[in-house]
DNA sequence: GCAGCATTGTTTGCGTACAAACGATGTGTT
DNA sequence: AACACATCGTTTGTACGCAAACAATGCTGC
């Protein structure tokens, strides 16, 4: 027994009713950490991550997008979208062909594997945001929504 | 004659009213992303992160604590605690000394710089809050916290 | 035409985030 | 004591997330 019992109080107080959990940041971490591992398990089977997801549902129902373009839709920036991008394309889900009309460009489209995989996997998504949102009534998850849009 | 002007619809529809943009994980990422923004130009020169951040207050707070609890109080797993301890340490804002009577045990505190910092830091913190709730109401924001708390 | 500026995509570097496997140590059971 | 099992911290590998710098290409104004 060689701690002492009160380490209670740091040298300088923390700010009155400063409690970290309380902190809005810290507990959209945790509702971020808590929503990616539903994800992981209930989207199904196939190894698909949360922005991986965002980017197939995109392209699936816009068509064809350049790869900075789709960034932009799913709120990545071009470092995050080719990392992204690389790794579909490489597993065949995404292909590329250059755009016609602009050299910098690379239009982006689903595979048929990539269409069929997004079909399969969509009918999961409302479950997952359903079990995202399981702690709070109906009610409360509309009003949630509603205010968690507003921070954006 | 096999290019279609029309590439709108996709083979099959998505499902009635899924909208990738109003899904929660979609918004909670983005208003993670929002937050780590504005905390990142708000916090003060030093350059610490939003987690870094919680792990020198939690140690602030508390006082003394083995590396895998302050994990678990900054909902950390140990691969990713590790990490940031180590940068902590490295820049000599965290000490460490063995446990006496767990030889596993790694005790962490902060150093004085460590907490000279925290002190200073601590001061912006709900500033950093408020700017990320700030485009709602005051009572809105209760109601905001009440409901994301509800989700960890 | 062309000079300046913007956009597209890439690379590097750093920092989370987590799964999986690991060695070392602690604990509870028999 | 010996065993099983849990916990502590580490390492490796994969995947975001973003800043910064870059080359190539497009665009606008003069």
């Amino acid at each position: 027994m060689n701690t002492k019992p009160e380490v209670k109080s740091p040298p300088t107080a923390l700010p009155e009713g400063y409690v970290l959990e309380d902190q809005v940041g810290h507990l959209i971490r945790r509702a971020h950490q808590r929503h990616t591992a539903l994800f992981l398990a209930m989207i199904g089977d196939a190894q698909v991550t949360t922005t991986q997801y965002a980017a197939l549902v995109k392209l699936y129902e816009m068509g064809e997008l350049s790869q900075n373009h789709l960034g932009r839709l799913t709120a990545m920036d071009p470092a995050t979208i080719q990392g992204v991008i690389r790794r579909l394309t490489a597993r065949k889900l995404i292909s590329h062909r250059p755009d016609k009309n602009d050299k910098r460009r690379r239009c982006l489209s689903l595979t048929p594997a990539g269409r069929e995989l997004v079909a399969r996997l969509v009918a999961n998504g409302p479950k997952v945001t359903q079990a995202t949102l399981d702690p709070l009534s109906p009610d409360e998850q509309r009003q949630f929504l509603a205010l968690l849009k507003r921070l954006t």
